[in-house]
DNA sequence: AGATAAGCGAGACGGTACGTCCAGTCTTTAC
DNA sequence: GTAAAGACTGGACGTACCGTCTCGCTTATCT
């Protein structure tokens, strides 16, 4: 992995997803990848060590025994890294479901998210994102894309097929309709009102099938 | 206003509580409270001006003519005042909708959610406040409690009202079901990866109220 | 002392020198003499101590215990702070001697300079600072008034007595005078390309003597 | 030029003592004396641009076209590169006068050093190489030997020679002598307290000459 | 009418982090 | 083997805020 999205590419590159090596870029010494990674790895560690206040680049640089300078060559701010190092680490793509049944199909997506959310660091991280996005634009484009975008991706094949199959009805935005389940996980997330519970999950897809419906 | 909610111990509070205005808590010089309509005004007048990363307490006391201390004696951090000042400038209370038809009383208090984020400085600041309070739990609780349950309260007695008239299902979740209306909307407004549209907050509501019908 | 030379005024104020307070100016917390003293003391160590490229703001602050910011308030640069460190350790007064022979005056000063040049860390400071001065031109200003004139203030009184009482020519250009004696010690000093000696004190007195002579 | 003193073990030192040109030194690439020129142009370009703090090997290297590593093969320190390049551009050699009159002689020399540190950029770059040398020993060592003594030496031989027309006195210190003249040009220099004028030269000089008289 | 307190503006202070720049060194490829 | 390109560590730069702390003045109320 050579490329931190943030900047200029996707991080997966279509080169990198064929196992190519990263290409040559003219002379001059390569980009270390221990560096790299040794970077991305830290900057994962201060994300998951509770306060996002204390990840800073100065922080992030002296964890990692790397200089700020090589932090700022190759990304432009404190939530690029970030989410570069959170997108190393958890796959935003999420397995399609053996089923067809769409609620069988919806509950599996929404499991794995809300699961994710709640077991793993990615919730912490994914707030500590989406707080960071709000005053950073450039933050919030690649956060969007590459996350949001992402699993909205999953999202949308399962609605489609359901469409194509009747499931639910055809005159639907799509848009909207994923909202429907995301919506209610996100605003849980950040507003912490209620807890992300699996029974949630079960009533938000149970309504959101309904309501859908043909 | 008197009381600011994030500070536990502010002086006014008992007094405030009971409707009383702040009278007397012993000798010495009475809170002026000219200086606290300074801070307010100038806090509400930085959290409009788009950066957000320029809402400091160095700007904000230089804003409004005050010294840091002031500003710090009543209130524990930025959140704190940035908090304050938005509760002093928009009531978070929602008038009660005059019809008692569900889908209407339920797209009125919806529709007037999103007006206010779009078309006042409003949006801006929930963003900043929620993005916040994700690394300052105190603000989150007051944030919760001020803000977000306020407005479910409004919600919760449409919801309730609704299930009292048979318009929906009895056996409902009532802090889902709210959920599944502003979950979508704050979604949305965060995530910006689709615009808060009339168009949508009428989509999100037939689809609730599907969802949710007996 | 309150006022840093390079930044208004003279160190030593007329006020000062009277030994009248600091006067308050308005409101504030006043200025910590300690801290002063102790950036001002640290400075002359690291002056001291050497190597003149590890005199640095950082250093500085560290050694003082003190924040970079306190040091930054109050000087604008590196040599700002050298030459008021290096003032406060050595007065650029030079004492009147007693005698009205000039050969005897000349030499008494010109030996004084030297002597401070070879026996204590000076020469190394007016080194550092001339140098400095040649790529800080408000430093340059600093140095010329408060050391170069005020030493040549002293010298300038000597020549002109020696010129009312017959001893030296009375056409004179008094600055060149001056230069003939001060201008081949600094040369050495910054040249190096031989020692100050008593003996050369003695020589360039005794040429200059002669030069001069009605 | 190939030799480039400061460097004590240059690669091309011995073929350029005995005159030849860099000649093969072993196998590879030579040495390439386009890209030696672009430096030393570069360096005295910058050297002349007035803010000496701009003279970086990092500048030099973008301005010359060259890489930061090329300059440090060739050259130890910054101050090595501008003595280079200071002495490619004006040589430290100066003409004997042709006259054999004592004061004529001192005059013409005097004169071609304060008429190049006015009227060319050498006066500045002098100054930058002293106050360099103040914190490089090695840069004072290189300084001195190649500038300071060249320059003497021709001054040393006036001297001498009119000391043998019995001009001026026989039991005379020639380096004290001529530091009588130079030392009052070098400190106007470096102190600028006064101007590097005509009628300073003619000063000096005359004083000298009588000082220095049998 | 004092005395006693707090409120308040001004601003000094130690810290921490910022983002930039340069010094030197090292690695890779091109000539 | 020289050179260009450029990655990398390390360290200092000067700035901005943080939160705390005097300081001296002002404004109340309590004795």
């Amino acid at each position: 992995m050579t490329d931190h999205g943030v900047h200029e590419a996707t991080p997966a590159s279509p080169e990198a997803l064929k196992g190519q090596e990263p290409v040559r870029r003219g002379r001059g010494r390569t980009r270390d990848s221990a560096t790299t990674a040794a970077i991305l790895d830290a900057a994962m560690e201060l994300l998951v060590e509770e306060d996002l206040r204390k990840f800073t680049i100065e922080r992030l640089a002296s964890r990692a025994g790397v200089s700020k300078a090589t932090i700022y060559r190759w990304w432009p701010s404190r939530g690029a890294v970030a989410l570069d190092a959170f997108l190393n680490a958890v796959d935003p793509h999420v397995p399609f479901p053996k089923t067809t049944d769409f609620l069988t199909a919806l509950r599996f997506q929404a499991s794995a998210l809300v699961r994710v959310f709640r077991e793993t660091p990615a919730g912490h991280v994914v707030r500590a994102l989406l707080a960071e996005a709000q005053s950073d634009p450039d933050l919030a484009d690649a956060f969007r894309t590459r996350w949001v975008e992402a699993r909205r991706d999953s999202g949308r094949a399962v609605f489609r097929r359901a469409q194509e199959s009747g499931q639910i009805r055809s005159d639907l935005d799509l848009e909207t309709a994923i909202d429907l389940v995301y919506g209610p996980i996100y605003y849980r997330l950040l507003a912490t009102h209620q807890p992300l519970t699996d029974k949630f999950v079960d009533d938000v897809t149970a309504y959101a099938l309904r309501g859908l419906a043909p």
